[in-house]
DNA sequence: CTCGCTGCAAAGCTTTTGCACCTGT
DNA sequence: ACAGGTGCAAAAGCTTTGCAGCGAG
């Protein structure tokens, strides 16, 4: 299951990659199929993840590979970067887009509608001219189960 | 006029550090007329404009003390910090509450009505239970003077 | 056979932490 | 005087970069 969107990627990336005259590698492959795989994944978890599934043969993409590699797949299309907190960006890949709902009390993330913020964007671009990037949001809040604990911190 | 939000920030700062036995320094003044003056700062800007209010005298408070003030003038509830991008949390004073809208093209940052949420905020409610926080909302997307640059990098 | 890609390792940044000294109360 | 705060410097993450060898086309 967790190539289940391997072969739906797989297609996209070598078509444009040698339209580009870049080259189809395994590493490549991997790492795009890890991010589909993980819905929202760190390079730091993909990393984990690759390692995981190389197994003891220690084939697993170098750290160095797979941010470059984000950043081609970013670049080609096939993935999104979304920055959710502090040092940890999150990728998924860019079959089906939807925007980020984030905890701040517990990290928990959820995905959502990007049609929430369908009145909010056509208001940006009315006022602004501002084109949104749904799939970039990141939404942040207090989910029902923190919303409990919240307040419990101070006094 | 640096320091026009100065005045109405000393109140409750010195109010809110009395309150839990805290103490008013120097340092934790300038950090929180700082983040209201440059209203969208990163620590690092924060750190370089009091090294400059400061002058030759080096009287500017270190980085560090940056760091954890910035930490506790949040808790108090005097400032508020939002994830833009890479690693650049930006500070702002939590005076008049609003919402980020960023360029991915230029990083220019806007401040928009917080209205603008309103519906994405009640419907997440509802559907969810979970509390939008419109204060550390960071909408990206492209500005006008982007777009038309936008698509010009392939094909 | 060529040039792009990868792995390894070191460098870069931003942020955090430990400690001794200084300062608000 | 007492505790909290600050500065300094070292440590810690996370990401990027240089290079030589490997591999796709």
């Amino acid at each position: 299951m967790a190539d289940r969107h391997g072969p739906e990627l797989a297609a996209p990336l070598a078509e444009r990659l040698r339209a580009r005259g870049l080259r189809l590698t395994t590493q490549r492959q991997r790492v795009l199929a890890a991010v589909a795989a993980l819905e929202h994944a760190t390079p730091e978890a993909i990393g984990a993840r690759l390692r995981e599934e190389a197994g003891p043969d220690g084939a697993a993409p170098d750290t160095s590979t797979v941010y470059r590699t984000l950043e081609l797949l970013e670049r080609l299309g096939l993935v999104w970067h979304t920055h959710l907190g502090k040092g940890a960006p999150v990728y998924h890949a860019a079959e089906h887009p939807h925007l980020h709902v984030v905890c701040q009390g517990c990290g928990e993330i959820t995905s959502a509608d990007p049609a929430l913020l369908a009145a909010a964007a056509e208001r940006l671009a009315a006022d602004l001219g501002f084109q949104l990037d749904v799939g970039h949001v990141a939404l942040s809040g207090t989910c029902r189960a923190c919303r409990g604990r919240a307040g419990t911190e101070h006094s």
